[in-house]
DNA sequence: GTCTATAGATTGATAGAC
DNA sequence: GTCTATCAATCTATAGAC
């Protein structure tokens, strides 16, 4: 029966993490207070305090949670793609029209922890990790992945192409209408192409 | 006698404007206190209120002041670049290590209105005017400008550059050593010379 | 136009009942 | 482990003196 307590908590734990990321996505960290979450949770915030301490014990864990939810969703749905144009419009798709649990939110959420990481060092390492695992699955991923001579260059492409995709969202949120998914695509097929051409000639 | 007056209430507002900026890309707008900035700038709060009604007010009148600082400073150290190579330099830079007046606020700044905007229908606008306007001045100093048979493909390349541009910038501040000026610049440079091939085919 | 003083609401966090 | 009750601090905004 102590294993019915153990769910318990874990259940708990995770209504208040859907409830921070979704209230912390719409309001932002200083706008998403310790009450509103719990109450969001149908909880109180001696649940949450129990949980997770300080407030700051609560965003630490939803930065871990957001790193695990997203990374790994992005990258299985880019490795099931068939042909290389499939595998570029599922990283486009990823961020631009989320489909995983919790949609938009997550979206929001990462620039939210962005800055959230600029402003205190504690959490930037956090934050900076999960940004070199998306470079380094990626690059792991990408066409050319076989030949591992130069590793440097691999995951500075990557660089490029999650820059690319990052800085489209965020020019297409505040108008939709301003970035295409064919211009999208067409500029991630670029720097990859220009890539695998540079690549040939060493 | 009255302009005095009115010189000192505009020396006032641009206090009050400059201890904003710092302040909200030090702290977030939620905690850009209305009492601290009026400190910051020597003043108090009853200044403050007297000049900008509302802390929204402030907002969009720093909403505004951003629009017009950034914008220029970039288009006028672009131009005035004599290569191909330095205008892409110049545009990186730009943002990567910023020598206006403000520094690295701006950049913070940027993102932190980017989630204002995108929460506030009412200031959406304004700042989706204000990348509109980067994109558009940006597409109209670039190279193959002089050909304006399709400017709809020019605004696409310049969409292109300042997302790679804000997504590089994004991932170095969070680890310097992950970004190399050089990365940058060529990940630019393909993109415009990708452009281009395409311009002389057709 | 700016300052002082203060009202009214909300915040993060703690203590003790259960 | 969660809830109720509460404290001290902080916030936006207003009112009236100067």
């Amino acid at each position: 029966m102590a294993r019915t307590q153990e769910q318990r908590r874990a259940e708990t734990r995770q209504q208040l993490l859907e409830a921070a990321r979704d209230m912390v996505a719409e309001r932002g960290i200083a706008g998403a207070s310790v009450d509103a979450v719990a109450e969001a949770a149908n909880l109180t915030s001696g649940a949450l305090y129990g949980q997770f301490g300080r407030k700051e014990g609560l965003l630490v864990a939803l930065l871990d949670a957001w790193k695990d939810a997203t990374a790994s969703v992005i990258a299985a749905d880019f490795e099931a793609s068939s042909s290389r144009d499939d595998q570029l419009a599922s990283l486009w798709r990823n961020l631009a029209d989320p489909p995983a649990d919790g949609g938009d939110a997550w979206v929001l959420l990462e620039h939210e922890l962005w800055l959230y990481a600029c402003r205190h060092p504690g959490a930037r390492s956090t934050v900076a990790a999960r940004y070199e695992d998306a470079r380094r699955s990626l690059a792991d991923a990408l066409p050319g992945a076989a030949v591992a001579d130069d590793p440097a260059s691999e995951e500075g492409l990557a660089s490029l192409l999650i820059a690319l995709v990052i800085g489209l969202e965020m020019q297409r949120r505040l108008d939709p209408d301003a970035i295409s998914d064919e211009l999208a695509v067409a500029g991630l097929r670029t720097l990859v192409d220009a890539f695998a051409r540079t690549r040939e000639r060493a």
